[in-house]
DNA sequence: TTGATATACTTGCATACGCAAATACCTAGG
DNA sequence: CCTAGGTATTTGCGTATGCAAGTATATCAA
């Protein structure tokens, strides 16, 4: 029975690695919240306004961190709450609402952003070495953008 | 401000890789619940009791499936519900329980199976060519080793 | 035997999520 | 101008989760 199970080249591996993809995103959120207060899902938040360049509107935020519309309000309320981001409603469109950083929430980032980099270099990036980390660049690289329109 | 955010050698990768997991593994899943109506939290259950040689105790199921004690509790009893598992206490403690597959978890999980690995094949292994497949199979074995203890 | 401590599992609670429906607003065609 | 249909966002609802506390059983030592 358990043979059915396994499968064949390859797929071992990554069968364990999403496996076990719960268990280090739990440790790497564990490290950032404890060492900066932030959860793992606040922090993309925060991230990806500032990669857009200093605000968002909500859905293409929701697209960005690779959640629901419904799931993006909710967050940004809670941010909202705690003064990290500030809504504002859209110049041209009044639907829309544009998310954008406070200063308290660039502070924060600017303090978290090193430490996240940090947890993921010690879970994922240290284990490697020098050309495995090459190969996978590129590896990882095709899979992951084989996603992104899922 | 964005560039506080980017970080460093072989980070870039694995960061797009754990921001698409979400994604991907919301594809993989219904793909398999579409074609064999299982949740992937279902079929890890089995996969894991079978893998296991038939049965397992609650404990040490969840500490294979990676959630927690009362998730576990939980999930085994909307399997016991629809009849793909079967609980009985343990022979030597009586706080103990066993779970197990009935008959129709075995068929459901031979069906299953398959249909997973394909899965996880044409999202992660089709898309790298032979070489690649050889580091990434070491090389994701040490990230993945080096968090069971997590 | 009996109490102290540990283990196996379950339940109460608070929380986050996605989907579908609702709301508010925009845009075209007539 | 007005209506039909589309888009941006939020709300209602059901569900899954983890943690902490609770229950039942085991173990061990005095």
């Amino acid at each position: 029975m358990a043979d059915v199970v396994r499968g064949g080249r390859g797929l071992a591996a990554w069968q364990a690695l999403l496996r076990s993809h719960a268990t280090l995103m739990r440790q790497l959120e564990r490290g950032l919240e404890k060492e900066t207060g932030l959860a793992l899902a606040d922090f993309d938040v925060l991230a990806q306004v500032a990669l857009a360049g200093g605000e968002l509107r909500m859905t293409e935020l929701a697209d960005r961190a690779l959640i629901s519309r419904s799931g993006m309000t909710r967050r940004v309320a809670r941010l909202v709450d705690v003064g990290l981001v500030r809504r504002a409603s859209a110049d041209a469109d009044a639907r829309g609402v544009v998310v954008a950083l406070t200063d308290a929430g660039v502070a924060r980032l600017t303090e978290a952003a090193p430490v996240h980099a940090r947890g993921i270099f010690d879970l994922f990036v240290a284990p490697l070495d020098d050309q495995e980390l090459a190969v996978l660049e590129s590896a990882l690289e095709k899979v992951t953008l084989n996603c992104t329109f899922g």
